[in-house]
DNA sequence: AAAAAGCACAACCGCCCGGAG
DNA sequence: ACTCCGGGCGGTTGTGCTTTT
């Protein structure tokens, strides 16, 4: 059975819109607004198909849409959303004024999800990396623990190898100011490979540390600057990191979300039905993700490394 | 200077869901 | 109860521009 498609495929344009068709459409739908979808494309003239049209309207023609780059404040409105509500593309654009579900959708998987990662904090969890290994560790004998350490580092390591060494300046500049003074060049895989020892080390003894597991347990990050061992980075330019989700009220933060194939809706929709309000109550009061500087105060505690040597937040 | 790789963004696809009739 | 439609979503592809090699 099944549904009858909203179009012949064969009798459509596919593709980039040109400026005409835009206009066609603009046009039939200042004039008649989007009542029927299926009907405006052939009422319009257009050769597209009718979901089509509502795509480009939605996403590009609407003119109360805000083109251009996304600033730092709605960069920080989405990962605080984000973090609350998930994949919800919608929801979250529904924070940004004049920015559409596929805007924010693009720019979080182009952008915001390498910027994340690059200040060593998983996407889709919103917790770091370390606190995240540190966890599945307690369900591990301290066998499969060595096993996951390597296991992790196999994971991360080009990925790591590739921040490191987008920005080789920043290699540079370290390198001169601890007096070692060598050329970048010559010692670039040397530095790599002591980088990649350091995270190793580091990460082992995160995961078999009690005390931070035990912590990590009981207070969430960010709430408690002194407890917690997480590595972060200091203060990212224009980027600043957490939200409401950083005290308890997160689902994230109580760990029923461990990954895309998130299972928390429930709790995920009660959050949600209290997000607008915690928004709006932290763009007027400033009881906000500012709070939580503490968090970028410390040097990376867990993998024995200053942050900078860690990551390039603006990779 | 040219080719290759990387990147950002627009657009599409298939599936699902809820509301209206 | 059923169909149709609009809309949401995740994933993917296509395209054009920029950066790197």
């Amino acid at each position: 059975m099944g549904r009858i498609p909203c179009c012949e495929k064969d009798s459509v344009k596919r593709g980039q819109w040109t400026p005409e068709e835009d206009n066609k459409l603009a046009a039939y739908i200042a004039q008649y607004g989007t009542k029927n979808w299926r009907l405006i494309p052939k009422n319009a003239g257009l050769q597209r198909c009718g979901k089509s049209c509502r795509l480009r309207w939605t996403n590009y023609l609407r003119p109360d849409l805000k083109h251009g780059q996304f600033t730092d404040a709605e960069e920080q409105t989405i990962v605080k959303v984000h973090s609350v509500v998930g994949n919800r593309w919608s929801l979250i654009a529904a924070q940004l004024p004049g920015r559409t579900d596929n805007d924010v959708k693009n720019h979080w998987n182009t952008k915001l999800k390498k910027k994340l990662s690059g200040m060593g904090i998983d996407p889709v969890t919103h917790k770091p990396f370390s606190h995240l290994m540190a966890e599945i560790a307690t369900t591990l004998n301290p066998p499969q623990v060595a096993h996951l350490a390597e296991a992790a580092l196999g994971c991360f390591k080009d990925e790591m190898l590739h921040l490191l060494t987008k920005k080789p300046m920043d290699f540079q500049l370290q390198q001169s100011s601890a007096g070692q003074g060598n050329p970048f060049i010559t010692n670039k895989i040397e530095q790599k490979e002591d980088t990649i020892e350091k995270i190793k080390l580091g990460l082992s003894r995160a995961i078999q540390e009690p005390g931070m597991i035990a912590a990590s347990s009981k207070s969430h990050w960010g709430t408690s600057a002194g407890n917690f061992h997480g590595c972060f980075p200091e203060s990212v330019p224009g980027f600043q990191y957490g939200g409401p989700s950083f005290g308890n009220s997160s689902p994230w933060n109580q760990s029923m979300c461990t990954g895309s194939t998130c299972t928390a809706g429930d709790q995920q929709g009660r959050f949600h039905d209290k997000l607008e309000d915690e928004i709006g109550q932290e763009s007027e009061g400033g009881r906000d993700i500012r709070n939580s500087s503490a968090i970028f105060n410390s040097d990376c505690v867990l993998w024995d490394l200053p942050s900078a040597d860690l990551m390039n937040p603006m990779v």
